[in-house]
DNA sequence: CGACCATTTGATATGGATCAAGCGATGTGG
DNA sequence: CCACATCGCTTGATCCATATCAAATGGTCG
């Protein structure tokens, strides 16, 4: 089912920690002064399921996608992350997915200790730790909801949620591959390819190359997504 | 599809706030001093979605579900909540989910400012905050890789995950109706009851009454979940 | 006892998977 | 720079797991 380099990068981000202030507030910007940028090839993982979270990543360019694998090799995305997100915090010791780049990608990379070092000093950091896991659980949840839905819905879900990640555009790109999306929603690439196709077909959505959606109608998308 | 009392509770916790002292570790063991304990009768809503999340709640007795409904009414259930669970806890100021006892239950009701106010004075209550929601996302992130899985191996894994809550033991009731059990699993009760069958002639179960399960063998149920 | 609700069982329908092949774009080696 | 190999995507034919529709059974409570 999947074809994928499991080349692992080895090379380790150079630590490049500063002082920080004290009065920091946004955990994204400190993040920006901590640690340093490292590139992933399109299909190099980042890091694996079950091995320590010593670090935390954020994306710069590119996307990344985590998943997990069943035993018999069923895999399930549970995220893709785009340039902005952050990704990787654990609240325990260790990963509890895999990570890959879906796409060539530049990743800062910031050690796990000095983001929870910080935290220990200064409360509103340690409150956006919470947050961001606060934000993945609905995620999650909304995923659930996803994933329980037709195949037509869960593909509408799928477009209209990208369409809000890129600010709401009705046009964009989709980095990933149908069988990354295929596996995003527990569907198959031919059922995601045919439901797409129904969707181009009743005019709510246009596909002039199999990576770039146009949305037609927004009425249309949020009526079929029950 | 759904049959259920809707009637709204609308007696409110009386506040039983006590002072606290400043070295209190555990959350559990703080919850247990602040606010009070309140019956809820079966099916009976303790919160709903999108609702101000004044407080937060901790099973004493019976069990309770969350859950979503879609627009047409399908409902999805998020969580069982047993005896020694905390729930309702949420980072923002909403509910992300309704709340219902599943059976006539017993819940200690905590003022969430109270304990928000705590999480400000004491770093190691905001940490037991913050893994409560990380818990949380574990979970979900769990009931994601169960509905992407076969009926039968949805079916095993809520057994399994059954039995690991009551404290690994081999045999145990079920405090809920096939049609919970479908509405977590994403599957019909028709299915449900169907799979459980299967189990029970497979000789892996075994099911005296519809609501009493007993696992004859952990081996044949760990191989059929994947 | 009788009514109601939960669960099971049976018959049939169907959405999405599977198996198989074709097509178009992309990149690579000669 | 072309030719061919490869990869990603689509399309077609068929199958099957689970849903749906319908009815019977069982359990519980007034």
């Amino acid at each position: 089912m999947l074809t994928q380099t499991i080349t692992r990068n080895s090379s380790q981000a150079v630590r490049v920690t500063r002082s920080v202030p004290a009065n920091i507030v946004s955990l994204g910007s400190s993040i920006a002064m901590m640690g340093a940028v490292m590139p992933f090839a399109r299909n190099v993982e980042i890091y694996g399921e079950n091995e320590t979270a010593d670090y935390l990543y954020k994306v710069v360019s590119g996307v990344v996608r985590t998943y997990k694998l069943l035993s018999d090799g069923r895999r399930q995305i549970g995220s893709f992350y785009l340039p902005g997100d952050i990704f990787g915090l654990e609240f325990g010791g260790e990963h509890t997915s895999s990570a890959e780049a879906v796409a060539d990608s530049k990743i800062h990379v910031i050690k796990r200790s000095a983001v929870v070092a910080l935290a220990g000093r200064d409360k509103e950091i340690a409150r956006q730790l919470w947050r961001m896991t606060a934000t993945e659980l609905q995620g999650a949840q909304d995923h659930i909801m996803l994933l329980v839905k037709t195949a037509k819905e869960r593909v509408v879900g799928f477009l209209l949620e990208m369409a809000e990640r890129n600010l709401g555009a009705s046009e964009f790109d989709l980095p990933m591959s149908r069988q990354d999306i295929a596996d995003y929603l527990g569907l198959t690439i031919e059922t995601v390819s045919r439901t797409v196709k129904q969707l181009v077909n009743s005019g709510a959505i246009a596909v002039p190359t199999s990576r770039h959606i146009v949305l037609r109608s927004r009425g249309a998308l949020n009526r079929m997504n029950a």
